[in-house]
DNA sequence: CGCAGGCTTGAGGTTCCTCAACGAGCGTGG
DNA sequence: CCACGCTCGTTGAGGAACCTCAAGCCTGCG
């Protein structure tokens, strides 16, 4: 498999499988620009031509959908090191935005497809960070599709625990609406729930944006 | 991009994009073994090794999650043509059942990989399979974030009617439990939905496996 | 210090779930 | 061939979880 590559270069060299994404960014840092991004600021519209290909440099990035009577749903959140808005057909089928100031690399789709023949490993990174982000979809879709408001939250805090590599002092780049639209919930039941997990000694939550895990087993716990 | 090799080859050869799928299993077909498994029977467990990638070549299988309590959710329905059970990681995430008798092509993750050098296409058609796959769960967590039970029942009733291939008739393969895990739901709010929208002149039941889309126009409205 | 945007809290409503009973379809066996 | 039982699906009544609407409160910043 070409994860086999990837797994037997990074043991090999004795990198950890978390770094394999930038090296993306690293590979593919000649064939683009590096374009900084405001926050909130457009980065492609749903619709548009899927000309290029995106990876996270520095900051945040939500790719969403928003159904023609308003509702939004936020498909990720995409951090330092992750690829975006690769599609398999000509257009994009999400918006992008920048969530904070952020810095992504723009890779002209045909310049990253010719880059293929020359470079054989960045089709086993490109293979890896399109299965990565289709794992945490189908990690995400257990959470929208079987788990309690509550349970969101937890599962949501400990993974971005995990993907902002903090142990226990997060600092969200998002707001509160961000967070519900990628739950499935209202922005209500999000401060809810965030204010009765403090209640309840499981985090601590000295500013909205800024959370701390108290009691990490007892959050994987109501993780199920 | 890869898919453009492959777009490129099939609208050259006048296949339709649909048809890439087969040409999977034909890439395949000589490196595993088709195996015969009964309706309800496990394909592999959760936790297991990922030895084995799999192409379902007749029949359907369902991939899924259970929570500690019970709660169990679909993650996929696969079909003729749709490859699962490939990982990044050295186990399965899922488990996988068949939902009806199901012949399945059974290839091991080496020989695959083995095959990668020979087969220059193979790449390309492996890339398309994960990202096929994974634009199914980005449309599907929009479903479930977002979406109201009737809503959720006609995504669903489009999809099968395009990925089944029939214009106007559907024979499910699924049980309503099956539909309902899928969709977030329980058996009751699907069995109702599908109730109303027959009431409604929108679709028929004749039987309760066998569904006929009357007004296509108006679900793909619902459909937001 | 005052403003604006984002966050929190409360009260009431809606959707969907839970629990329970009933019914339809289908294979088996008398 | 029909009765029987079993599984799966449908329908109803009541309840829980989350949403909606509304108000008030921080907090960061000019």
């Amino acid at each position: 498999m070409y994860r086999d590559i990837a797994l037997e270069r990074s043991v090999g060299l004795g990198i950890d499988v978390s770094d394999l994404s930038k090296t993306l960014g690293d590979s593919l840092a000649g064939l683009g620009a590096r374009i900084p991004y405001e926050r909130n600021s457009e980065i492609f519209g749903e619709d548009e031509p899927a000309d290029y290909v995106y990876v996270v440099l520095s900051g945040a990035v939500r790719t969403y959908n928003i159904l023609t009577d308003g509702r939004r749903h936020i498909e990720a959140f995409h951090l330092a090191g992750d690829m975006f808005g690769l599609e398999t057909g000509a257009d994009h089928r999400m918006a992008a935005e920048a969530v904070v100031k952020s810095n992504v690399l723009v890779v002209k789709r045909s310049a990253l497809f010719s880059q293929l023949g020359r470079d054989p490993e960045l089709g086993a990174e490109l293979w890896h960070q399109t299965a990565r982000n289709h794992e945490r979809a189908r990690a995400h879709m257990l959470v929208l599709g079987r788990k309690t408001a509550q349970e969101r939250l937890v599962a949501f805090l400990l993974e971005m625990s995990e993907r902002l590599a903090s142990k226990t002092s997060l600092d969200l780049p998002m707001s509160r609406q961000d967070i519900a639209d990628y739950l499935g919930l209202t922005i209500e039941t999000v401060s809810r729930m965030l204010t009765q997990l403090e209640r309840d000694g499981l985090i601590g939550l000295p500013t909205c944006r800024h959370v701390e895990l108290r009691d990490r087993s007892a959050l994987r716990s109501l993780n199920s």
